[in-house]
DNA sequence: TTCAACTAGTTTGTATTATAAACCATAAAT
DNA sequence: ATTTATGGTTTATAATACAAACTAGTTGAA
């Protein structure tokens, strides 16, 4: 099938940039607080918080808040097994479409445009 | 600096799966024809005229409208010097993110965290 | 010869989205 | 007691992707 296709079909929940630093992130560290994935992504708060809501929703995370002494809020993320082999297939799909791109004669394909002669 | 921040910071205009599509089949044919350009990536009219104006504005493609026996229009898109350097710097940042991330050791950076006493 | 259907796109509208700003509850400091 | 900080959530806005409707011309059939 025409690689450029597949580009489209992309999984959109972990391809869009800051869900794809959380989820690298995440692979790396199986579980991490809130702050830390901040930190290291770079995100604003509310932002990260809008995109691990959506990262829960699709079950790659599992999100777990409690409180510190009763008092401070304190969330730690897991990644699911869902969410590792989502972002697994993600890599291993961009490579492929990568690979298939890279051998892609265009001419296969134009000739049938070329010889319209307009 | 930390990967994932990186990450987030990826040149979006050519990041979004079907410019991506467009980008890597302009790459290889360095110049198309419209109907040629939505049959290869399955978008729809409506998409790709979209799509390509914004690589226009972005100074990555140039598009020529012509009209064939001063009739039937036929758009031809050229890939610029600028949007090859682009997309090539795209996956050389993107493979430069992901060699970083696999040698990334959590435990350096969340070593300051996990020392706080909760 | 006029009416329908097709071609090659563009424009407009809608619905989703990412992002930022405002907010909330608690704690600690002044 | 009032301000400032922490650890987030909620709301609002602005950008976006996408689809549907439209345009301008052509061809074919009745």
């Amino acid at each position: 099938m025409m690689p450029f296709k597949e580009m489209a079909r992309l999984n959109k929940t972990i391809h869009e940039p800051a869900r794809l630093a959380i989820m690298s992130a995440l692979y790396a560290c199986t579980m991490a607080e809130f702050l830390f994935l901040q930190e290291v992504t770079g995100l604003t708060k509310g932002n990260m918080s809008c995109h691990l809501s959506k990262l829960e929703k699709a079950g790659y995370v599992v999100i777990d808040k409690r409180f510190v002494r009763k008092k401070i809020p304190h969330t730690t993320i897991r990644i699911t097994l869902e969410g590792k082999a989502a972002i697994e297939q993600y890599w291993k799909k961009l490579d492929h479409i990568r690979e298939v791109t890279k051998q892609w004669d265009p001419n296969k394909k134009a000739a049938s445009f070329a010889a319209q002669e307009y």
